[in-house]
DNA sequence: GGGCCCGCAGGG
DNA sequence: CCCTGCGGGCCC
């Protein structure tokens, strides 16, 4: 199988083949490591909000086919290893330094080095403002390292001595376990003094809060300059906010707390904690009050609050005694829980009684909750068989599904033209063609057949092009998990049996079948050949499963079959204008239309790859020289010969629909290239084009807005009803009494290019 | 090249 | 929910 994993900043996806559910998250970090340029100790990756931990495979996190991975890459670790060159002036500096108080290292940190911080402009234990690089807000923190910058120094080296000092801080913000490495131009002494709103000067650069979002709200802590100052009632102050990784100013903001607004600190005027003295109020570092994280309670700190404070209590006093959950981040006094806990638990993960899985399952951070009831029942958790059975497509799921006409459609599917041909049966339901994964019939028993695949399956089976019989299904012993097997008791005139003899003009017998007096006068069955239909028949195709378009039933009856139970037998004869694809006419329309065997996304590629490591595999053993592979002519890949298709001409009839569609010019316009494609690729194009924002189908009953969208009348109504008055696709305003005029010319047009879409959409 | 046996889709 | 089923890869 396949996965899609996209970048956190969703700037790139890359499509993950040969992969299995089984595959670990470890070997699947090895396969991002090229595209994403990010060592696999770099990555961190997410499903449904869950981080996969390696051990667990993609099946444990429920990661299916198609599905869309995240990934973060973290910046690497800046290195303080040694460096050979610098080897003199490392074993010199660990000569001449004394040991550091202790500092608090990161699990990353491989080796402790010490740093002479002789000139750095600011010590461990100092008690700073740190600038988030990603907002450009200043947050309170403190440094817990120094270390010398290694990274190469830039070229303006005047600039770099005035805003670095050629050393790197370690810092940890308050409330925060992790630190962030900076240099000095993003650290500065801890704010600590407030402006009085009387001596606040236009001009003067100070630290205000601002919400860059919502300018009503509290925000963070920026560099503003006071633009203006009203000395009335309202105490306003205008100010230029800079925002942004690139600190780009912000004009006449408003500022929201003209009494919380704080001088910037000069350099070097820091406090260290050491320093601090707790019974001196004024030598300890102020916090200033941020951006309001708990909505529910404002942050107000006598409100009782489940949601940001004890998740039992509400209470948000004594907040070391509250942990944290790591599955739902929920806290929980340490006394509030049932039982009780006396000391934080040493674990480094913790998990709460809601999260908290059975003793016997594995619990990480990221793992799935609890195994569904439908996965414990599966055999792969059940059995001990080792065999991988999601590499290929025997156990594939559908990635798409057809839309156009609905699962209990009779006759063609819109756009899809006989002699279409697709590898697998996986792609056939994909296409609306023949739904069941693996089921020959498809059908309702009271309705009757839609599809049916001649697959080779029974022998008693004959086929004549035009001409067939089908055998039912049913009789078979399928025990041990089996799909098929052979006949081992008869068959009965129910399910799909009964469904397809309903598709027979002529009332249904159980007992002895029927014939139907006027055979075109029944139900349509769309029939597909498939490539193992080979064995006893010349018009099954060579490969895949070709659809031969529609036939009807001239009679049904029970029969004893080769294996000696009871069968029911169908006689299917062909009734579409089509040709058929092995007549000579047919496969003129067939190259015309430019149709050849299609093959699942990534199919041929993937199986291009495991033919490779066979092959290396193989090389190995016969030390086969490398020339003799590349000039072997059986390995170059398969020829792929583009098959021209005859460029599609639009009927008269619809032509004119087109061309008297003025509001949808430029619409029809963008799709008259793909014409020169052929039929199929058109109609795929007009599909795309004309698709509704709302339901995401061809639009039916179109209105075309003034914006120039088109949607359903229906989806419309809908949106109309719940009072939005406003193209779904623009926001374009239509107003109230907008008046829903069905584009005829387009719906016709539509409807001749798509016959029968309309079916089932009311 | 035959047999094993899996997940998936769909109807009832 | 249950049951069924003319696929399909891989092991032997």
């Amino acid at each position: 199988m396949w996965i899609q994993v996209r970048s956190i900043d969703g700037k790139k996806t890359v499509r993950v083949d040969s992969l299995s559910k089984l595959t670990k998250v470890e070997d699947l970090r090895e396969k991002l490591v090229e595209p994403f340029e990010a060592d696999v100790d770099c990555q961190k990756l997410f499903f449904r909000g869950k981080i996969l931990v390696d051990g667990h495979s993609l099946f444990d996190y429920d990661v299916g086919l198609n599905d869309l991975v995240q990934i973060m890459v973290r910046k690497p670790v800046i290195m303080e290893t040694n460096n050979n060159n610098t080897d003199d002036l490392e074993s010199s500096d660990k000569e001449n330094q004394k040991p550091e108080s202790p500092v608090k290292m990161e699990e990353n940190d491989i080796e402790e080095e010490e740093v002479d911080t002789e000139g750095s402009a600011f010590k461990v234990g100092d008690i700073i403002d740190a600038r988030d690089i990603s907002n450009g807000a200043w947050f309170e923190a403190k440094i817990t390292k120094v270390s010398k910058d290694k990274s190469p120094a830039e070229k303006d080296g005047e600039q770099n001595e005035e805003e670095n000092d050629g050393f790197v801080y370690h810092v940890q913000y308050e409330g925060y376990e992790e630190t962030e490495q900076l240099k000095m131009n993003n650290i500065r002494p801890r704010c600590k003094n407030l402006i009085k709103f009387n001596d606040l000067k236009v001009g003067q650069k100070v630290v205000a809060n601002y919400n860059c979002e919502d300018p009503a709200e509290r925000g963070f802590w920026y560099d503003c300059v006071i633009t203006d100052k009203k000395e009335n009632k309202s105490k306003g102050i205008l100010a230029t906010v800079f925002a942004g990784v690139d600190l780009t100013p912000l004009e006449d903001c408003k500022i929201l707390f003209p009494n919380e607004i704080f001088t910037i600190e000069k350099a070097g005027s820091q406090i260290n904690e050491k320093d601090i003295d707790l019974n001196d109020a004024t030598s300890t570092p102020t916090m200033r009050k941020n951006k309001i994280d708990c909505n529910k309670c404002k942050d107000n700190p006598r409100v009782k609050c489940k949601e940001c404070a004890c998740s039992v209590c509400g209470g948000k006093q004594e907040p070391e005694k509250q942990i944290l959950c790591d599955e739902c981040n929920k806290a929980y006094h340490l006394f509030c829980m049932d039982p009780p806990l006396t000391k934080v638990p040493e674990e480094d993960e913790w998990y709460c009684s809601d999260c908290k899985n059975d003793v016997t399952e594995v619990v990480r951070a990221g793992e799935r909750l609890k195994q569904s009831k439908k996965k414990s029942k599966m055999a792969s958790a059940t059995s001990k068989s080792s065999r991988d059975w999601g590499k290929g497509m025997a156990c594939v799921g559908r990635t798409t599904m057809c839309t156009i006409v609905p699962p209990n459609h009779f006759g063609p599917i819109p756009g899809i033209e006989v002699g279409m041909l697709w590898k697998f049966r996986v792609q056939v339901s994909e296409a609306g063609v023949h739904r069941p994964h693996v089921a020959g019939i498809h059908g309702r028993e009271d309705e009757g057949a839609y599809s049916i695949v001649l697959s080779g399956g029974y022998e008693d089976d004959h086929d004549d092009g035009d001409k067939f019989t089908y055998t039912g299904s049913g009789g078979r012993d399928l025990s041990g998990n089996k799909r098929t097997a052979e006949q081992s008791c008869d068959q009965l005139l129910t399910r799909m049996n009964k469904a397809l003899a309903k598709n027979c003009n002529a009332p249904i017998n159980a007992k002895d079948g029927a014939e139907a007096k006027d055979w075109k006068g029944g139900k349509p069955v769309r029939v597909v050949r498939n490539c193992k239909g080979r064995k006893h028949s010349k018009y099954a195709p060579e490969e895949g499963n070709r659809y031969d378009g529609i036939y009807k039933m001239v009679k049904y009856w029970p029969e004893k079959g080769k294996s000696g139970f009871i069968v029911w037998r169908y006689l299917l004869k062909r009734d579409d204008e089509n040709p058929a694809p092995w007549t000579k006419e047919g496969k003129k329309k067939i190259k015309s239309l430019g149709l050849e065997i299609k093959y699942p996304e990534g199919y041929l590629e993937t199986l291009k790859e495991k033919e490779r490591e066979k092959e290396e595999k193989s090389e190995k053993g016969k030390k086969r020289k490398r020339s003799d592979v590349e000039d072997s002519p059986e390995k170059s890949p398969k020829k792929t010969k583009k098959v021209q298709a005859e460029a599609y001409k639009l009927p008269k009839d619809v032509k004119k629909f087109v061309d008297e569609d003025e509001q949808n010019k430029k619409l029809w316009e963008e799709t008259f290239p793909s014409m020169g494609d052929g039929k199929p690729k058109f109609l795929q194009k007009v599909e795309d084009v004309f698709t509704c924002i709302c339901c995401q189908e061809i639009v039916f009953k179109p209105v075309t807005l003034d914006c120039s969208h088109n949607v359903c009348k229906l989806c419309l109504s809908r949106s109309f009803k719940a009072q939005v008055y406003s193209c779904p696709a623009c926001r374009h305003d239509l107003g109230e009494k907008y008046s829903m005029k069905v584009n005829e010319n387009l719906s016709k047009a539509l409807s001749a290019l798509y016959p029968g879409y309309e079916a089932g959409r009311t």
